[in-house]
DNA sequence: TGCCAGGCCGGGT
DNA sequence: ACCCGGCATGGC
């Protein structure tokens, strides 16, 4: 009983084309706005990062120097402003720290070592920690969100209350590890997932994926949380 | 108007 | 090992 990865895949990029993720300007925005959409919609995020730009905030050293305050302010329309900008600063103390302030130094490092890193920070998740390792270093390991979590669900191929890794693995266990395939796979993903039928809303416009939809419709419950 | 959003942590059982 | 509340603003 396996996935045909593969052919979702194709089926996503077939529907939507290609996304051309992270939507940011820079591997310091990507680190930036990863940790600032953590349970977020994007639109408020996308505010902040404007913010940022006018403010001139556009290096790790930048926002390093910024007073905590100050960074609370520039960030509040993001939503829990107060605990992102206290993650954001271990994240960049931890980069001036072991890396002397460079995202191409740290990015040098490999893959597993990093990560475990990356985790070792207090706010940074498992998804918040892919999802700069991918986006902004350009490494093959691949971020798992509540969407994908929701789309593998309804259709069968996940247990509802699969763990982060469980669901990660089945996507590394079963791709190419080719950082450029899981960069687009998970944002087709994101996009299939803001169709509305994947947020437990009324009818989806477009179901790309409906010939893979288990006899007698989706797998219940959808929710996933 | 209430409900939701591309998580993660800490405290209680 | 689980379960749960807290964190906060903006959009529909």
């Amino acid at each position: 009983m396996s996935v045909p990865l593969m052919e979702i895949y194709e089926r996503l990029l077939d529907h939507f084309g290609r996304q051309y993720w992270w939507p940011a300007e820079s591997p310091f925005e990507v680190l930036v706005s990863a940790v600032l959409v953590q349970n977020t919609s994007w639109s408020n995020v996308e505010k902040v990062m404007g913010i940022l730009r006018e403010e001139g905030m556009r290096t790790v050293e930048d926002l390093d120097d910024l007073a905590i305050e100050e960074l609370f302010e520039l960030i509040r329309p993001v939503g829990y402003y107060r605990i992102k900008g206290k993650r954001l600063k271990n994240l960049l103390a931890y980069i001036r720290d072991r890396h002397g302030g460079s995202l191409e130094a740290m990015f040098q490092t490999p893959l597993d070592r990093l990560r475990r890193e990356l985790l070792e920070i207090n706010g940074i998740g498992p998804e918040t920690a892919d999802s700069i390792l991918l986006y902004a270093g350009n490494l093959p390991t691949f971020v798992v969100d509540a969407y994908t979590l929701r789309i593998f669900a309804r259709h069968g191929w996940a247990e509802p209350d699969c763990d982060y890794h469980q669901l990660k693995s089945l996507f590394e266990d079963g791709l190419e590890r080719d950082a450029a395939l899981y960069n687009e796979y998970h944002a087709l993903l994101v996009r299939l997932g803001k169709e509305r039928c994947y947020k437990r809303k009324p009818q989806c416009q477009a179901c790309p994926l409906e010939q893979f939809l288990p006899e007698g419709g989706p797998v219940e419950p959808v929710d996933g949380a």
